[in-house]
DNA sequence: CAGTGGTCTAGACCACTTG
DNA sequence: AAGTGGTCTAGACCACTGC
């Protein structure tokens, strides 16, 4: 058996999908047709489903049906200081909104309390979870610790709006932000928030910022959908300007694993 | 029937794992072992394990049995200009070689000529097939177009090397390169290069970079193992210096659609 | 050879959506 | 009530690995 039977049914479909024989939003054929017509078990059709689900190719409603995915993105711009998240939105025509999901004062792990420069006596932060909708629909999960004195003066705002804006209206400028991407799955939490299935291909954006004076303020990681958003990022020759031969270039960020 | 037995399983096996109950290359119990342990069908575990894979924790052969995954990360760093990656790797203490799959000119795409904005009369680039080995493993597959004179003049050193330091040391400077990142999942050509199942998450880098003049002079993505690769990026408030105001920022990158 | 995972079947029961 | 997908079982046969 060169290939397996749902393997070639996941790719007949796949073409089809992509050639635009079904376009998006419409329903496939049921398991039951797709039985008929294949002359194959129910778990063989289910299995050639469930490979287009992971490549994302495909959603599936209990009791409605399979539906080809909407495959567009949306895009968030590291070009500009991601001060500017909502502005940015409203460019691709996206309604943006949060909501504050958490919002304490917490004591955090080794990590975070060495990234941020806590005290280790007392090695504590705010800890804040808040859930982005675009158009109302769930987009982003937003993890992040801020420094203890930053989280309690400017609480209220916190709440309310996302945390780089707010900085910026009190006057606390961010100078810089290192970020790593990556390719992440949902666990449960993540699974919850975002409506995707255990295990769904998210991006992670995990990023550590800078006040002018060089002081780490806020690190965290915002997870999104991997099948409905992208990120931009211009690369420049020389990134700030401060050296202009060949070959000097910015620090080499550190991979950091997450505890988060 | 509250949460799948699939799903408990694969939890209890997940936080084994994230606990270091079971470390990194160390064989799980057996589907036979499984299915005694938790009194279920061997439908049942195997999706267990299934939901594992998916998550990037566990990767299984045919004939010897179900391992935890490496979950260590390899860094692509985007704050140089991308022409130093074989001294990032061996940075990460990585041996870098590459094999070039394909050199020929090519006609493209709609697409790819508005972006390389070559003459529609005759829409023809250099399409370059490359695999970056990282140890001797695949770990990217980079699949590029250049311009035709560039692609001519240079297509000996570019069989041999990577595109940014071959046309460096052209004298032909990248001043800069907008990019995307976003999650993709494996086709069967990815599949084939990067020994990954079908439907694997991938991280996808597409980009186009331009020359000192402002012209367009290479696009194309580089593609690697989503549970083997991410990016390091720097954010600055003011990306190249040119304006010190805020609220003033680079251009948007537009999501640009794969015909690659 | 025994042990492992890979594929597939036929059939049962449940949960959700729609009319 | 009918149609959809979601979960699960018991059992068969095949392919690969290692002794």
């Amino acid at each position: 058996m060169p290939t397996p039977l749902h393997s070639l049914i996941s790719e007949k479909l796949r073409h089809q999908i992509l050639s635009n024989d079904y376009q998006a939003g419409q329903q496939l054929p049921s398991e039951h047709q797709l039985m008929a017509e294949f002359s194959v078990s129910r778990i063989t059709v289910r299995r050639a489903i469930a490979n287009l689900v992971t490549q994302g190719l495909v959603v599936v409603h209990q009791g409605k049906g399979a539906f080809v995915a909407d495959r567009q993105k949306v895009t968030y711009s590291l070009s500009s200081p991601l001060i500017f998240l909502e502005d940015d939105m409203a460019r691709q025509g996206i309604k943006f909104s949060m909501q504050t999901l958490l919002f304490e004062r917490v004591s955090v792990s080794d990590s975070v309390q060495q990234i941020l420069q806590l005290p280790a006596t007392q090695p504590q932060a705010y800890l804040q979870k808040k859930l982005l909708l675009l158009n109302g629909i769930p987009g982003c999960l937003d993890i992040t610790y801020i420094l203890p004195d930053l989280g309690h003066a400017l609480s209220k705002k916190l709440k309310q709006q996302m945390t780089f804006p707010t900085l910026e209206q009190a006057g606390i400028l961010i100078d810089r932000i290192e970020a790593i991407l990556e390719c992440t799955h949902a666990d449960a939490e993540a699974s919850q928030y975002l409506d995707v299935p255990l295990g769904h291909a998210l991006i992670t954006y995990r990023h550590t910022a800078y006040a002018t004076d060089n002081r780490p303020i806020v690190h965290g990681e915002s997870i999104s959908r991997g099948d409905r958003f992208c990120y931009a990022v211009n690369v420049f020759r020389n990134p700030v300007g401060h050296n202009s031969q060949m070959g000097v270039r910015a620090q080499h960020a550190v991979p950091q694993r997450s505890d988060i």
